[in-house]
DNA sequence: ATGGCGAGACTATCTCGA
């Protein structure tokens, strides 16, 4: 079973590179983040045999699910806090595997009400995992969690030290993570320096190679287990008009 | 050494992202 994950940073724009990256790659699931509007165009997905389910919003954020399976909706928000109505989580069932697909707050700038979000929502997302291990449900949740885990996870650790992205309650919220028995999938299978997941679109950052690793899948002990491979597919980010996220893909046995 | 982007929205400069 083949799952990948990919912020597309706008399916408006980027709705060509997924439907063809979908086509090459026919992945059983795609999770993608940064829809950036209320739409979602399922008609162009269910034309090449893939079902969609999708959170949109105004302009902001926005998730979806695509699978040539049937896709059962779990949840379609982060539970914890009524009043949030971003649309960052959906978790659903395929193939009676749970997955969930996640666009974690950026968080900057730290000295704005948008880093104690990122934090609360963390600590949210943390409460919904502990509860499905506690529940013993296999799954995995994937997405953009705008956390560099590691310094080796990034081009330039004196440059992102004050970063949100970076920032050692981030880094600590997403330990916490791993700390419910979670493994992070790239690490399983590759402990190369360099891996990244973005690159600026500003100062030559692609070609340079100087991006950072936000992109991630963390999985239940059980399905860690199942892990046969996680790779970095880097050929979208070349397009022109590219995203500049990179889709993350692994396959489960 | 420095500056360097892109998308969406109350179409013209904003906010937001990372």
């Amino acid at each position: 079973m083949k799952i990948a994950t990919w912020n597309v940073n706008s399916i408006k724009v980027r709705l060509d590179h997924a439907k063809n990256w979908v086509e090459t790659n026919h992945p059983d699931v795609l999770m993608i983040q940064e829809l950036k509007g209320e739409a979602f165009p399922s008609e162009t997905f269910q034309a090449i045999g893939y079902n969609a389910e999708f959170v949109g919003q105004k302009a902001y954020n926005g998730v979806a699910v695509l699978s040539p399976h049937p896709i059962n909706v779990i949840l379609n928000r982060l539970p914890g806090d009524d009043a949030d109505e971003q649309a960052r989580y959906l978790e659903v069932e395929v193939k009676g595997l749970r997955l969930i697909n996640i666009y974690l707050p950026n968080g900057n700038p730290v000295d704005s009400e948008k880093f104690p979000y990122k934090l609360q929502w963390m600590a949210r997302l943390k409460d919904r995992l502990a509860h499905l291990r506690r529940e013993g449900i296999v799954f995995a949740v994937g997405g953009d969690f705008n956390v560099i885990p590691e310094p080796e996870d990034c081009h330039d650790p004196k440059a992102w030290e004050n970063d949100a992205l970076f920032r050692p309650e981030s880094r600590a919220a997403f330990r916490a993570l791993l700390w419910l028995g979670l493994t992070d999938a790239l690490r399983v299978v590759n402990n190369a320096p360099r891996q990244y997941t973005y690159w600026d679109y500003q100062a030559g950052a692609w070609p340079a190679d100087k991006g950072i690793r936000i992109d991630h899948f963390l999985l239940s002990p059980t399905l860690t287990d199942r892990l046969q491979d996680c790779v970095i597919d880097r050929d979208p980010r070349a397009l022109d008009k590219a995203s500049d996220h990179t889709p993350l893909v692994m396959t489960i046995d």
